[in-house]
DNA sequence: CGTCTATTTGAATGTACTCAAAAGCGGTGG
DNA sequence: CCACCGCTTTTGAGTACATTCAAATAGACG
Protein backbone atom coordinates (compact mmCIF):
# COMPACT_ATOMS: atom_id res chain seq x y z
CA UNK A 1 0.00 0.00 0.00
CA UNK A 2 2.03 3.38 -1.35
CA UNK A 3 2.31 5.77 1.52
CA UNK A 4 3.11 8.69 -0.43
CA UNK A 5 -0.29 10.60 0.11
CA UNK A 6 -0.79 10.37 3.68
CA UNK A 7 3.03 11.88 3.98
CA UNK A 8 2.07 14.49 1.55
CA UNK A 9 -1.33 15.09 3.66
CA UNK A 10 1.25 15.89 6.89
CA UNK A 11 4.07 17.57 4.59
CA UNK A 12 1.04 20.49 4.04
CA UNK A 13 1.58 21.25 7.95
CA UNK A 14 4.68 20.22 9.16
CA UNK A 15 8.24 19.10 7.55
CA UNK A 16 9.53 15.81 8.20
CA UNK A 17 13.18 14.19 7.26
CA UNK A 18 13.48 10.73 6.30
CA UNK A 19 13.62 9.16 9.42
CA UNK A 20 11.29 11.07 10.86
CA UNK A 21 8.98 9.66 8.37
CA UNK A 22 10.19 6.03 7.94
CA UNK A 23 9.54 6.29 11.95
CA UNK A 24 5.86 7.46 11.20
CA UNK A 25 5.45 4.99 8.72
CA UNK A 26 6.55 2.29 10.95
CA UNK A 27 3.63 3.11 13.27
CA UNK A 28 0.37 2.42 10.93
CA UNK A 29 -1.18 -0.44 10.68
CA UNK A 30 -2.17 -0.70 6.91
CA UNK A 31 -5.97 -2.30 6.13
CA UNK A 32 -7.71 -3.16 3.60
CA UNK A 33 -11.75 -2.86 4.07
CA UNK A 34 -14.41 -3.82 1.70
CA UNK A 35 -17.94 -2.63 1.39
CA UNK A 36 -20.24 -2.71 3.85
CA UNK A 37 -17.58 -3.56 6.80
CA UNK A 38 -17.51 -2.04 9.76
CA UNK A 39 -14.51 -0.59 11.41
CA UNK A 40 -15.55 0.67 14.60
CA UNK A 41 -18.87 -0.28 16.28
CA UNK A 42 -20.65 1.76 18.35
CA UNK A 43 -20.22 0.32 22.44
CA UNK A 44 -16.28 -0.76 21.26
CA UNK A 45 -13.79 2.10 22.48
CA UNK A 46 -12.28 3.66 19.31
CA UNK A 47 -8.44 3.61 20.65
CA UNK A 48 -7.30 4.16 16.57
CA UNK A 49 -7.50 7.62 14.03
CA UNK A 50 -8.06 6.10 10.95
CA UNK A 51 -6.68 7.78 7.84
CA UNK A 52 -8.23 7.01 3.83
CA UNK A 53 -5.76 6.60 1.81
CA UNK A 54 -8.41 5.57 -0.81
CA UNK A 55 -12.27 4.69 -0.75
CA UNK A 56 -14.68 6.17 1.40
CA UNK A 57 -16.23 5.83 5.29
CA UNK A 58 -19.38 7.14 6.61
CA UNK A 59 -20.01 8.00 10.48
CA UNK A 60 -23.66 7.36 12.00
CA UNK A 61 -25.42 6.76 15.04
CA UNK A 62 -28.39 5.18 15.66
CA UNK A 63 -31.14 6.68 17.73
CA UNK A 64 -34.09 4.99 19.78
CA UNK A 65 -35.87 4.26 16.69
CA UNK A 66 -33.80 2.49 15.13
CA UNK A 67 -33.08 5.21 12.77
CA UNK A 68 -29.12 6.09 11.59
CA UNK A 69 -27.81 9.36 11.50
CA UNK A 70 -25.01 10.27 9.56
CA UNK A 71 -22.42 12.26 11.21
CA UNK A 72 -19.20 12.65 8.69
CA UNK A 73 -18.14 10.86 5.49
CA UNK A 74 -14.48 10.69 5.12
CA UNK A 75 -13.03 10.40 1.38
CA UNK A 76 -9.87 9.79 0.44
CA UNK A 77 -7.16 12.25 2.26
CA UNK A 78 -9.09 12.49 4.72
CA UNK A 79 -9.15 11.41 9.05
CA UNK A 80 -11.69 9.64 10.81
CA UNK A 81 -12.60 8.70 14.12
CA UNK A 82 -15.26 8.97 17.19
CA UNK A 83 -13.26 11.35 18.64
CA UNK A 84 -16.01 11.53 21.65
CA UNK A 85 -14.34 8.00 22.30
CA UNK A 86 -10.74 8.53 21.19
CA UNK A 87 -10.21 11.09 23.98
CA UNK A 88 -12.48 9.77 26.71
CA UNK A 89 -12.05 6.29 26.29
CA UNK A 90 -15.32 5.47 26.38
CA UNK A 91 -17.89 3.15 24.32
CA UNK A 92 -17.91 5.15 21.28
CA UNK A 93 -21.22 6.34 20.36
CA UNK A 94 -20.60 6.40 16.61
CA UNK A 95 -20.21 3.49 13.96
CA UNK A 96 -18.06 4.00 11.26
CA UNK A 97 -18.50 1.57 7.80
CA UNK A 98 -17.15 1.07 4.65
CA UNK A 99 -19.17 3.29 1.70
CA UNK A 100 -16.36 2.35 -0.99
CA UNK A 101 -13.87 -0.27 -0.84
CA UNK A 102 -10.77 1.11 1.30
CA UNK A 103 -7.37 0.99 2.24
CA UNK A 104 -7.02 2.25 5.36
CA UNK A 105 -3.79 3.56 7.74
CA UNK A 106 -4.87 3.30 11.45
CA UNK A 107 -3.21 4.86 13.93
CA UNK A 108 -3.43 3.53 17.61
CA UNK A 109 -3.53 5.71 20.11
CA UNK A 110 -0.58 4.17 21.92
CA UNK A 111 1.40 4.79 18.98
CA UNK A 112 0.14 8.26 18.68
CA UNK A 113 0.93 9.06 22.02
CA UNK A 114 4.67 7.58 21.11
CA UNK A 115 4.79 9.76 17.86
CA UNK A 116 3.77 12.85 20.39
CA UNK A 117 7.07 11.91 22.25
CA UNK A 118 9.50 11.03 19.87
CA UNK A 119 7.95 13.68 17.08
CA UNK A 120 6.85 16.76 18.81
CA UNK A 121 5.64 18.39 15.70
CA UNK A 122 2.83 15.91 15.34
CA UNK A 123 1.58 17.68 18.43
CA UNK A 124 1.05 20.34 15.97
CA UNK A 125 0.10 18.54 13.32
CA UNK A 126 -2.73 16.75 14.60
CA UNK A 127 -3.87 19.72 16.45
CA UNK A 128 -4.48 21.59 13.27
CA UNK A 129 -6.28 19.00 12.07
CA UNK A 130 -8.86 19.25 15.39
CA UNK A 131 -8.71 23.32 14.75
CA UNK A 132 -10.30 22.54 11.12
CA UNK A 133 -12.74 19.53 11.71
CA UNK A 134 -13.59 22.05 14.48
CA UNK A 135 -14.83 24.82 12.75
CA UNK A 136 -15.99 22.88 10.24
CA UNK A 137 -18.29 21.16 12.45
CA UNK A 138 -19.18 24.82 13.87
CA UNK A 139 -19.90 25.93 10.24
CA UNK A 140 -22.64 22.96 9.86
CA UNK A 141 -24.06 23.43 12.88
CA UNK A 142 -24.72 26.95 12.16
CA UNK A 143 -25.82 25.59 8.14
CA UNK A 144 -28.48 23.29 10.29
CA UNK A 145 -29.65 26.17 12.04
CA UNK A 146 -30.00 29.05 9.17
CA UNK A 147 -30.59 27.00 5.93
CA UNK A 148 -33.50 25.34 4.78
CA UNK A 149 -32.68 21.27 3.66
CA UNK A 150 -32.79 22.31 -0.10
CA UNK A 151 -30.18 25.28 0.28
CA UNK A 152 -28.35 22.77 2.87
CA UNK A 153 -27.69 20.11 -0.08
CA UNK A 154 -26.47 22.50 -2.40
CA UNK A 155 -23.85 23.14 -0.19
CA UNK A 156 -23.25 19.87 0.30
CA UNK A 157 -22.85 19.48 -3.67
CA UNK A 158 -20.57 22.21 -3.83
CA UNK A 159 -18.60 20.72 -0.94
CA UNK A 160 -18.27 17.12 -1.73
CA UNK A 161 -18.57 17.49 -5.84
CA UNK A 162 -16.39 14.17 -6.21
CA UNK A 163 -18.94 12.43 -3.49
CA UNK A 164 -22.49 13.07 -4.55
CA UNK A 165 -22.22 10.52 -7.37
CA UNK A 166 -20.69 7.90 -5.06
CA UNK A 167 -22.60 7.72 -2.13
CA UNK A 168 -26.51 6.33 -2.57
CA UNK A 169 -28.93 9.19 -1.91
CA UNK A 170 -30.25 8.05 1.12
CA UNK A 171 -27.26 8.88 2.81
CA UNK A 172 -26.96 12.47 1.76
CA UNK A 173 -30.47 12.50 3.06
CA UNK A 174 -29.11 11.47 6.11
CA UNK A 175 -26.36 13.41 6.19
CA UNK A 176 -28.13 16.78 5.59
CA UNK A 177 -31.43 15.02 8.24
CA UNK A 178 -34.22 14.75 6.38
CA UNK A 179 -35.93 11.31 4.78
CA UNK A 180 -35.05 9.55 2.01
CA UNK A 181 -38.92 10.33 0.73
CA UNK A 182 -38.48 13.35 0.91
CA UNK A 183 -34.95 13.89 -0.31
CA UNK A 184 -35.90 12.48 -3.47
CA UNK A 185 -39.13 14.86 -3.92
CA UNK A 186 -36.77 18.03 -2.76
CA UNK A 187 -34.10 17.08 -5.54
CA UNK A 188 -36.46 16.42 -8.58
CA UNK A 189 -38.57 19.65 -7.63
CA UNK A 190 -34.99 21.16 -8.07
CA UNK A 191 -34.09 19.78 -11.37
CA UNK A 192 -37.57 20.80 -12.40
CA UNK A 193 -36.98 24.77 -11.85
CA UNK A 194 -37.02 26.36 -8.44
CA UNK B 1 -10.99 41.73 39.37
CA UNK B 2 -10.08 38.45 40.91
CA UNK B 3 -8.17 35.44 38.71
CA UNK B 4 -8.94 32.52 40.86
CA UNK B 5 -11.58 30.67 38.87
CA UNK B 6 -9.00 30.83 36.12
CA UNK B 7 -6.70 29.70 37.85
CA UNK B 8 -8.62 26.60 38.66
CA UNK B 9 -10.13 26.29 35.62
CA UNK B 10 -6.40 25.86 34.47
CA UNK B 11 -5.38 23.93 37.09
CA UNK B 12 -8.08 21.58 36.08
CA UNK B 13 -5.98 19.69 33.20
CA UNK B 14 -1.79 21.30 33.47
CA UNK B 15 -0.19 22.35 36.90
CA UNK B 16 1.89 25.66 37.01
CA UNK B 17 4.51 26.84 39.96
CA UNK B 18 4.24 30.35 41.14
CA UNK B 19 6.02 32.30 38.54
CA UNK B 20 3.99 30.54 35.74
CA UNK B 21 0.90 31.60 37.24
CA UNK B 22 2.16 34.85 37.63
CA UNK B 23 3.45 35.02 33.75
CA UNK B 24 0.09 33.51 32.53
CA UNK B 25 -1.81 36.28 34.47
CA UNK B 26 0.62 39.17 33.04
CA UNK B 27 -0.92 37.94 29.56
CA UNK B 28 -4.28 38.67 30.42
CA UNK B 29 -6.72 41.98 29.94
CA UNK B 30 -9.14 41.78 32.15
CA UNK B 31 -12.42 43.48 30.89
CA UNK B 32 -16.29 44.17 32.06
CA UNK B 33 -19.06 44.81 30.07
CA UNK B 34 -22.53 45.26 30.40
CA UNK B 35 -25.70 43.97 29.14
CA UNK B 36 -25.95 44.36 24.82
CA UNK B 37 -22.40 45.25 24.41
CA UNK B 38 -20.60 43.51 22.03
CA UNK B 39 -16.93 42.04 22.44
CA UNK B 40 -16.92 40.81 18.80
CA UNK B 41 -18.18 41.83 15.43
CA UNK B 42 -19.08 39.58 12.72
CA UNK B 43 -16.99 41.12 9.78
CA UNK B 44 -13.73 42.00 11.89
CA UNK B 45 -11.28 39.39 13.12
CA UNK B 46 -11.49 37.89 16.25
CA UNK B 47 -8.01 38.02 17.82
CA UNK B 48 -9.03 36.80 21.30
CA UNK B 49 -9.79 33.90 23.46
CA UNK B 50 -12.19 35.18 26.12
CA UNK B 51 -12.33 33.84 29.30
CA UNK B 52 -15.82 34.54 31.32
CA UNK B 53 -14.96 34.94 34.75
CA UNK B 54 -18.30 35.66 35.83
CA UNK B 55 -21.75 36.78 33.91
CA UNK B 56 -22.73 35.10 30.47
CA UNK B 57 -21.67 35.61 26.64
CA UNK B 58 -23.66 34.56 23.53
CA UNK B 59 -22.19 33.93 19.87
CA UNK B 60 -24.36 33.66 16.79
CA UNK B 61 -24.48 34.72 13.10
CA UNK B 62 -27.18 36.48 11.02
CA UNK B 63 -28.62 34.99 8.10
CA UNK B 64 -29.83 36.59 5.14
CA UNK B 65 -33.06 37.23 6.17
CA UNK B 66 -31.56 39.04 9.47
CA UNK B 67 -32.80 36.55 11.66
CA UNK B 68 -29.78 35.70 14.36
CA UNK B 69 -29.00 32.15 14.96
CA UNK B 70 -27.22 31.29 18.58
CA UNK B 71 -24.11 28.97 18.28
CA UNK B 72 -23.53 28.51 21.72
CA UNK B 73 -23.18 30.19 25.39
CA UNK B 74 -20.52 30.97 27.69
CA UNK B 75 -21.45 30.99 31.26
CA UNK B 76 -19.42 31.44 34.16
CA UNK B 77 -15.50 29.42 33.69
CA UNK B 78 -16.02 28.74 30.19
CA UNK B 79 -14.12 30.38 27.06
CA UNK B 80 -15.31 31.61 23.87
CA UNK B 81 -14.42 32.91 20.22
CA UNK B 82 -14.97 32.73 16.54
CA UNK B 83 -12.56 30.18 16.32
CA UNK B 84 -12.72 29.74 12.24
CA UNK B 85 -11.94 33.78 12.72
CA UNK B 86 -9.25 33.06 15.21
CA UNK B 87 -7.46 30.10 13.66
CA UNK B 88 -7.82 31.65 10.06
CA UNK B 89 -7.18 35.52 10.83
CA UNK B 90 -10.07 35.62 8.16
CA UNK B 91 -12.88 38.03 9.40
CA UNK B 92 -15.27 36.19 12.01
CA UNK B 93 -18.78 35.18 10.73
CA UNK B 94 -20.46 35.17 14.98
CA UNK B 95 -21.01 37.92 16.47
CA UNK B 96 -20.23 37.76 20.62
CA UNK B 97 -22.59 39.53 22.75
CA UNK B 98 -22.96 40.08 26.80
CA UNK B 99 -26.07 38.72 27.71
CA UNK B 100 -25.52 39.28 31.29
CA UNK B 101 -22.78 41.97 32.93
CA UNK B 102 -19.94 40.46 32.79
CA UNK B 103 -16.23 40.17 33.53
CA UNK B 104 -13.78 38.69 30.81
CA UNK B 105 -10.10 38.28 30.46
CA UNK B 106 -8.90 38.35 27.77
CA UNK B 107 -5.58 36.43 25.50
CA UNK B 108 -4.70 37.94 22.25
CA UNK B 109 -3.32 35.76 19.80
CA UNK B 110 0.13 37.09 20.12
CA UNK B 111 0.04 36.09 23.86
CA UNK B 112 -1.49 32.81 23.62
CA UNK B 113 1.73 32.26 20.84
CA UNK B 114 3.75 33.77 24.01
CA UNK B 115 2.39 31.53 26.02
CA UNK B 116 3.11 28.83 24.46
CA UNK B 117 7.01 29.37 23.74
CA UNK B 118 7.25 30.15 27.11
CA UNK B 119 5.10 27.36 28.94
CA UNK B 120 4.14 24.91 26.61
CA UNK B 121 2.08 22.59 28.75
CA UNK B 122 -0.28 25.22 27.62
CA UNK B 123 -0.13 23.63 24.34
CA UNK B 124 -1.76 21.17 26.10
CA UNK B 125 -4.24 23.06 27.91
CA UNK B 126 -5.41 24.27 24.88
CA UNK B 127 -5.02 21.47 23.06
CA UNK B 128 -7.75 19.41 25.82
CA UNK B 129 -10.26 22.66 25.12
CA UNK B 130 -10.63 22.36 21.87
CA UNK B 131 -10.71 18.34 21.71
CA UNK B 132 -14.06 18.87 24.59
CA UNK B 133 -15.93 21.77 22.20
CA UNK B 134 -15.01 19.18 18.93
CA UNK B 135 -17.00 16.63 20.93
CA UNK B 136 -19.45 18.55 22.23
CA UNK B 137 -20.10 20.03 18.84
CA UNK B 138 -20.30 16.84 17.63
CA UNK B 139 -22.81 16.00 19.90
CA UNK B 140 -24.46 18.72 18.91
CA UNK B 141 -24.95 17.61 15.77
CA UNK B 142 -25.94 14.28 16.22
CA UNK B 143 -28.97 16.03 18.43
CA UNK B 144 -29.44 17.92 15.52
CA UNK B 145 -30.51 15.29 13.89
CA UNK B 146 -31.45 12.93 15.96
CA UNK B 147 -34.32 14.51 18.06
CA UNK B 148 -36.89 16.84 17.32
CA UNK B 149 -37.31 20.28 19.11
CA UNK B 150 -39.05 19.24 22.08
CA UNK B 151 -36.27 16.35 23.26
CA UNK B 152 -33.63 19.20 22.33
CA UNK B 153 -35.11 21.30 24.98
CA UNK B 154 -35.11 19.00 27.39
CA UNK B 155 -32.04 18.05 27.19
CA UNK B 156 -30.74 21.71 27.11
CA UNK B 157 -32.59 21.68 30.73
CA UNK B 158 -30.31 18.98 32.01
CA UNK B 159 -27.05 20.26 30.56
CA UNK B 160 -27.28 23.95 31.19
CA UNK B 161 -30.01 24.01 34.58
CA UNK B 162 -28.37 27.02 36.02
CA UNK B 163 -28.79 28.92 32.02
CA UNK B 164 -33.01 28.13 32.07
CA UNK B 165 -33.96 30.63 34.29
CA UNK B 166 -30.96 33.69 33.34
CA UNK B 167 -31.48 33.67 30.09
CA UNK B 168 -34.54 34.96 27.70
CA UNK B 169 -36.64 32.55 25.99
CA UNK B 170 -36.15 33.61 22.35
CA UNK B 171 -32.51 32.76 22.75
CA UNK B 172 -32.72 29.25 23.98
CA UNK B 173 -35.56 28.73 20.85
CA UNK B 174 -32.55 30.27 18.53
CA UNK B 175 -30.16 27.87 20.01
CA UNK B 176 -32.48 24.82 19.53
CA UNK B 177 -33.39 26.28 16.29
CA UNK B 178 -36.95 27.12 16.50
CA UNK B 179 -38.82 30.65 16.46
CA UNK B 180 -39.67 31.93 19.56
CA UNK B 181 -43.68 31.26 18.85
CA UNK B 182 -43.18 28.10 18.24
CA UNK B 183 -41.00 27.46 21.45
CA UNK B 184 -43.76 29.23 23.47
CA UNK B 185 -46.16 26.77 22.10
CA UNK B 186 -44.04 23.89 22.78
CA UNK B 187 -42.94 24.73 26.37
CA UNK B 188 -46.43 25.41 27.18
CA UNK B 189 -47.32 21.94 26.34
CA UNK B 190 -44.79 20.17 28.29
CA UNK B 191 -46.11 21.93 31.10
CA UNK B 192 -49.59 21.20 30.51
CA UNK B 193 -48.28 17.24 30.67
CA UNK B 194 -46.96 15.79 26.95
C1' DC C 1 -46.59 55.66 34.55
C1' DG C 2 -45.15 54.93 29.96
C1' DT C 3 -42.12 52.74 26.80
C1' DC C 4 -39.66 49.02 25.03
C1' DT C 5 -39.00 44.36 24.57
C1' DA C 6 -40.26 39.60 25.48
C1' DT C 7 -43.83 36.29 25.52
C1' DT C 8 -48.19 34.33 24.38
C1' DT C 9 -52.16 33.20 21.48
C1' DG C 10 -54.55 32.18 17.18
C1' DA C 11 -55.35 31.31 12.25
C1' DA C 12 -53.51 30.13 7.92
C1' DT C 13 -49.61 28.16 5.47
C1' DG C 14 -45.60 25.49 4.35
C1' DT C 15 -42.18 22.15 5.17
C1' DA C 16 -41.09 17.67 6.20
C1' DC C 17 -42.70 12.99 7.90
C1' DT C 18 -45.16 8.39 7.85
C1' DC C 19 -46.93 4.64 5.57
C1' DA C 20 -47.80 2.00 1.60
C1' DA C 21 -46.80 0.67 -2.80
C1' DA C 22 -44.62 0.83 -7.27
C1' DA C 23 -40.62 1.29 -10.11
C1' DG C 24 -35.57 1.02 -10.95
C1' DC C 25 -31.05 -1.20 -10.62
C1' DG C 26 -27.26 -4.34 -9.79
C1' DG C 27 -25.67 -8.59 -9.01
C1' DT C 28 -26.04 -13.69 -8.94
C1' DG C 29 -27.21 -18.16 -10.28
C1' DG C 30 -29.54 -21.24 -13.31
C1' DC D 1 -28.71 -14.23 -21.20
C1' DC D 2 -32.47 -13.89 -18.56
C1' DA D 3 -35.04 -14.24 -14.17
C1' DC D 4 -35.05 -13.34 -9.70
C1' DC D 5 -33.67 -11.25 -5.37
C1' DG D 6 -32.53 -7.51 -2.41
C1' DC D 7 -31.95 -2.91 -1.92
C1' DT D 8 -32.53 1.97 -3.39
C1' DT D 9 -35.34 5.41 -5.25
C1' DT D 10 -39.65 7.34 -6.53
C1' DT D 11 -44.58 8.53 -6.07
C1' DG D 12 -48.83 9.62 -3.67
C1' DA D 13 -52.11 10.47 0.11
C1' DG D 14 -52.76 11.82 4.62
C1' DT D 15 -50.68 13.83 8.85
C1' DA D 16 -47.67 16.23 12.06
C1' DC D 17 -44.44 19.61 13.12
C1' DA D 18 -42.96 24.17 12.66
C1' DT D 19 -43.41 28.84 10.38
C1' DT D 20 -45.45 33.38 9.26
C1' DC D 21 -48.13 37.18 10.32
C1' DA D 22 -50.97 39.77 13.29
C1' DA D 23 -52.40 41.11 17.60
C1' DA D 24 -52.95 40.80 22.52
C1' DT D 25 -50.61 40.35 27.05
C1' DA D 26 -47.00 40.50 30.27
C1' DG D 27 -42.56 42.17 32.31
C1' DA D 28 -38.63 45.11 33.06
C1' DC D 29 -36.78 49.47 33.62
C1' DG D 30 -36.18 54.34 33.77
Amino acid sequence: MNPDSILKNIARHITLDEQEKYFFLSLLQPKHAKRKEIILQAGFVNSDSIYVNNGVLRSFTVDENGVEHIVSFAPQDWWMADLYSYFSGQPAVQTIEVVEDAELFLLSRTHQDLLYERIPKFERFFRILIEKSLVSNQQRIIDNLSLPAKEQYLKFCKRYPTLINVLPRKYIASYIGVTPEFFSKMVSSLVKGK
